[in-house]
DNA sequence: TTTGCTTCTCAAATCGCTTTGAATGCCGAT
DNA sequence: ATCGGCATTCAAAGCGATTTGAGAAGCAAA
């Protein structure tokens, strides 16, 4: 069932019926509702690859997966991209996935841009000078940056969490309690957004005159095991850190095991803050006990990533969008005053 | 830069640079090189919609990502997915994921038949009696079912682990140390792969005599909530459990919580034997102590159901696609013998 | 020289849609 | 009766590849 047949069908041209089908204006409505109703019921639908060469647009948008990466494609990257393809499956947008090596990046964008795959990109995960913004500027593809990339100058399209904030809050909430002694596992290293969360802890305790002890400090993936082994090392330290701020739910139940092997007490002994991105599958609040944490919504991100994609196909320029998103903090029972 | 334009610059028709490119035989070897070469100099790569309209294949495949069924879009798709598409990219084939609804998974799959989006789909995640298989094998879709859906007659291509013997032989395993008073974590129900692992486990206790107890069963999404809440019910019951099976890794870690809290001793007080999907950022190896598994890499299953997809679209016949991979029985230091 | 056979190359048709520019019919106004 | 204007509809020309069926060119055999 193509086009033509529909039309010959229906006793009309295919202009008309392609016209009606798109809804231009200049069609009659009573024609509309014929064509309507009889694509309807033969089932027709446009084929995809007939109108993206026609249309010259691709009606695709493209996540790039990194695979060697600090950050793996792991339930971040699952919750955010189930976020963007919520809101991108109403408008019949397909998400093309590439998975990427960290190496060769540029040569795959080439690529994707020379064989016109995707309309747009989404990029994730920046480092400080992330050189993918002037690959992809010179190369004439839209995209927009999950994050933000601190030094490089091109203007381009973000949407990002106040990370640096966020962490501010949550270690002068700690400091408030007393604690000192904060040890702070943190993200990769070469990630802005794990930059920015140091950038946050060291203010905040720079305002009460105190310096982070660096051999609490910590960070690397966000996996259980990174939690764990970190947090073990941390408490052997004598005088024992009385608090952690973990950069994700992940390594915060490592750390959660660890403090038990030590037969502390969470909450008690010792208080703990973690980054939650909002796992339907990890509640913050059903934990025992439950954890306090600075809280935003990853998948609610990526929806609105998608929401601006779509805004940016319809002629927003990249370079007004910045959005900046605050963080909540919200205190639950794995804090409480610092033991004296 | 289009074929025409390639073709202009060499002097040659646009036959026979499609040809050149493309590896027919019917052109003269130094043609192809003189061709080849001006291609990757200049940057030509062919528009992929008009491609896909000359060949009428799509080339690209789709993943659906199950949005509100009791299986989320998290870590297991995550890493499937990854095993997917590193396979897929080095053949240039597009991976569209495409969220779906339980509700009305049927017309979507009408539309991506009827728009020629995908060549071919990958599903996750059977019941047993599978109302997808009927309806893509009716609209004429190729697909590859990563599971088993047990009661449907219809012959399609199927990748499966083997996961009844891997809880029989894990059940065999806690009974040969002297365990009796086993309890199971599972998946969700009305997921066959669960119903497979309910009968390994089952058919193992029979075989020595002993029935199941009800009151130690438990099913559930793969979460580390849910495995905490689950065991620390059941270990709450007297007699206590001496051992569990854990259907994931995530329930895993908070049976483990839940058997510390209790204040047992996981590999002397419980045993746990759990099954790893094999995820890179949580190695049971590491864990403390380290977990004695049934290993399955979903990653691994991921990377054959794309070769798999390559061999149905160069004529392989779905129906003779039906490959059950044993599970290994990793034992490590989280199972011991039975306290008396 | 002609014929027959490869080997290589090409012009043109095709895929199924969108979009341009023109045509048609109908109306009231001139 | 003619015309201009409006609302509809249409035939045909793209979009950029693949593929068909045919035409040159080169060379050996007759």
């Amino acid at each position: 069932m193509k086009l033509k047949d529909l039309a010959a069908e229906l006793g009309l041209s295919q202009t008309t019926v392609s016209r009606a089908l798109n809804g231009f204006p200049e069609v009659n409505e009573a024609t509309r509702q014929r064509v309507s109703e009889a694509a309807r019921r033969l089932g027709y639908r446009a084929n995809v690859s007939a109108r993206r060469l026609a249309t010259g647009r691709s009606g695709a948008i493209g996540v790039t997966l990194p695979l060697q990466r600090s950050l793996h494609f792991g339930p971040h990257t699952a919750e955010f991209l189930s976020g963007i393809s919520e809101r991108m499956a109403q408008h019949d947008i397909d998400i093309v996935v590439t998975p990427i090596d960290a190496d060769d990046e540029v040569p795959v964008f080439r690529r994707l841009v020379a064989s016109k795959r995707v309309d747009a990109l989404v990029l994730s995960a920046p480092t400080p000078n992330d050189e993918r913004i002037a690959a992809l500027t010179e190369l004439g593809m839209p995209f927009l940056m999950h994050g933000r990339a601190d030094n490089v100058k091109i203007p381009h399209a973000w949407l990002d969490i106040d990370n640096e904030g966020a962490f501010r809050r949550a270690t002068s909430h700690l400091l408030d309690l007393g604690h000192v002694r904060i040890a702070m596992i943190n993200g990769p290293e070469d990630q802005t957004f794990a930059i920015h969360r140091d950038r946050g802890f060291r203010s905040a305790m720079a305002a009460r005159g105190l310096t982070p002890d660096p051999q609490l400090i910590g960070g690397g993936r966000f996996t259980d095991e990174n939690g764990f082994r970190l947090a073990q090392a941390f408490l052997e330290r004598r005088p024992r850190p009385t608090a952690f701020l973990a950069g994700s739910m992940m390594t915060a139940l490592g750390v959660f095991r660890a403090i038990r092997l030590a037969g502390l007490e969470l909450g008690k002994d010792v208080s703990m803050i973690a980054h939650d991105d909002v796992f339907p599958y990890l509640n913050a609040d059903n934990m025992v006990p439950s954890m306090s944490t600075t809280r935003s919504s990853i998948r609610a991100a990526g929806a609105r990533i998608a929401e601006l994609l779509l805004q940016m196909q319809d002629g927003k320029p990249p370079a007004s969008i910045h959005e900046l998103w605050p963080v909540e903090l919200v205190l639950r029972e794995s804090t409480g005053p610092a033991p004296r």
